[in-house]
DNA sequence: GTCGAAGGTCGAATCGATTCGATCATCGAC
DNA sequence: GTCGATGATCGAATCGATTCGACCTTCGAC
């Protein structure tokens, strides 16, 4: 054709070769003569042939090169948070070293978006999954695309009921995650050590319904993001009923500070706040500040993951650091391993107390006041 | 076929149609009885059929579904700037709302990554474009792939020289930006209406070739980042010459922190400081604090982007302020045009300039020093 | 009763590549 | 001189869908 595009039947003819040995000098798969190479490359150029076109290649092989990472939020708010960042960092960088691509998915409130029903991917990767049942790694299920879940469940895999059907436990799928109860579990057993014993929580989104305030008890547990539960375990794994929990609608500075002044604005408030996310925690360092009270002095405030927070200089936030671009890379590495067929063993990564500015032993005052 | 998952022929059998009447049943494009539509989605059903393969369709309609939206570096670094993610968001919802997927493709330091070069997209969206010269813009148009330039060449379209060859001026090719350069004149103007007569300038970085400190005079004027080059040209416009200018390996709060420090540590420092991103502008705002100076009666800080800075309590930012969202938008519905071939008028948005707490009259003894 | 139009279905071509098996030529060895 | 091996090239099938034109049926109108 000399119309349009030309193609590689065009570089063929032009070259004097047959399409498949034209492919073969473009591919390398199998054997050719450097001299027949040149000359259907020389074509190629001389007719200004981008080479070979993705979507052919990609329905020849079964192929796409992309796997799609599915977020459980709009943009905004999921990448105002540098915890998906950095994670989505790593996973460029395992993906990128094998030329396959991100597909970005947003998908808001546990609905199933368009694009997870219907785009090409290889593999996807579930950043915030929704507990055991969950819509979105349904419907890949049904597709036959494998799954790596970040951040999700972390048990064994079983048989699982979704809302939008059966995902069999054959389904390849893999997943990554943190040790995140041991991350709290340590850091409040160092608060405990401290002398601290009244303690406020400042938690993250229990689920999807996303709200302000302290939680609802007859909120059905086994739903819900598995971090914020996994998180809150390992409090009461160090043996600490806290006084007060203050559930978030999203990770972000203002939720931590808004939070930060409902707990401290009290009368009489824990001298402890344990905040399970670095951004929450900062929100509390700032609501402090701003009610007049000194952080460790009155009260000592720790978050979670190990983020770099300039702007809250001169104090450094006492945390548990958690691998973020580790956690990316595995997960790359897990969706490549399942594309190639390869099972993939669940990761747990290990996490990291790190003593910063924001903590200390509770004042006497305090202390005889419980 | 039994063997491997079912296709359209499978369904089609098993409904007792042919496949192109199956086909009509799932894609509506074309007269079909309802009844046959339901035998043969009750086939699908039956063969636990995932609907058409994407691979398939993408071949025969030669679209993939997906724009690439390719950012001036890693990700990581591009993605802690709030203006990136907001403006992503915006792309989001635009292409979005046609079923269209985000390809992700950081681009370090100006060479061509092979997503680029090989993946599918029916158009791409290149967020911070390096100057009239652009391998990665050639790239693109070699391969026949619609280009909308944010934040790059604001100009009328010309041929133009790539490293990488040449990009035909009939390349589609749409762009969509902000009007900066009016909105640095408007802030300093009003800088200048307060007495204001001594700048200095916390810049964006240059181009690609990132660093810290002045400027280097002997820098080919004709390469680099076109909106910091249209930012310092809105200062010229309002008839200021700063005093000093740093350069910022990238818009971080730690890199404005650090010039801030370099500038205001001086003998006898300017009276105002326009950084040309919020990012930076909040940096000089904490070093202004760690140096002891109050804001603003020592000194006038003043951004650019409209940004939300809780953090920054009780301060609010003086800044211009750009629809972030909507410049995704815009760059979103040129992308959609392009791809259905309809050529899309250069936007320029519009900015404007907001009053905050930074920044105000320069004190009188501060003026008698000059 | 016949004709035309409209609606529904089907067959076959097509999108652009990859890849397997077959063919053919060349060359070295016996 | 013939045989076998090796390497290069080619033809044709294939991936999984969409879509155009042809065909057939049915129905209404004259």
């Amino acid at each position: 054709m000399s119309t349009g595009r030309p193609t590689l039947a065009d570089v063929a003819v032009a070259a004097g070769v047959s399409v498949s040995t034209a492919s073969l000098a473009f591919s390398g798969a199998g054997p050719i003569a450097a001299a027949t190479r040149d000359r259907v490359l020389a074509a190629a150029a001389d007719l200004a042939y981008p080479g070979p076109n993705p979507l052919g290649q990609q329905l020849r092989t079964g192929r796409s090169g992309i796997v799609g990472a599915i977020f459980g939020d709009r943009l905004r708010r999921s990448f105002r948070d540098p915890v998906s960042i950095q994670m989505l960092d790593g996973l460029a960088q395992s993906l990128g070293a094998h030329d396959i691509g991100i597909l970005l998915i947003p998908s808001e409130a546990g609905d199933v978006p368009p694009l997870v029903a219907h785009a090409a991917m290889d593999a996807a990767v579930v950043v915030l999954c929704n507990g055991p049942d969950d819509a979105v790694v349904a419907a890949l299920a049904r597709r036959g695309i494998p799954v790596v879940l970040v951040e999700g469940d972390l048990g064994a895999p079983t048989e699982r009921d979704g809302p939008a059907g059966r995902v069999p436990a054959s389904h390849p799928t893999a997943r990554v995650g943190i040790d995140d109860r041991r991350g709290t579990e340590a850091l409040v057993r160092t608060l405990r050590a401290l002398g601290h014993e009244r303690f406020g929580v400042v938690a993250l989104p229990f689920g999807h319904d996303r709200r302000l305030g302290e939680p609802d008890p007859a909120r059905d547990p086994r739903s819900g993001y598995l971090a914020t539960r996994r998180r809150l375990a390992g409090i009461a794994d160090a043996g600490v009923v806290p006084e007060i929990v203050i559930e978030t609608p999203a990770s972000l500075v203002e939720h931590g500070r808004s939070a930060g002044h409902e707990i401290l604005s009290r009368p009489d408030p824990p001298t402890a706040i344990i905040a399970l996310s670095d951004l929450l925690a900062s929100g509390v360092v700032l609501a402090a500040r701003e009610l007049g009270l000194r952080v460790p002095e009155d009260v000592s405030i720790a978050g979670f993951d190990g983020l770099d927070l300039p702007w809250l200089a001169p104090d450094v936030l006492t945390t548990v650091r958690q691998p973020l671009a580790e956690k990316g890379r595995q997960a790359g590495e897990a969706a490549i391993a399942l594309i190639a067929g390869v099972p993939f063993p669940p990761v747990i990564l290990p996490v990291q107390y790190e003593q910063g500015t924001t903590t200390a032993a509770p004042r006497a005052a305090s202390h005889s006041n419980g």
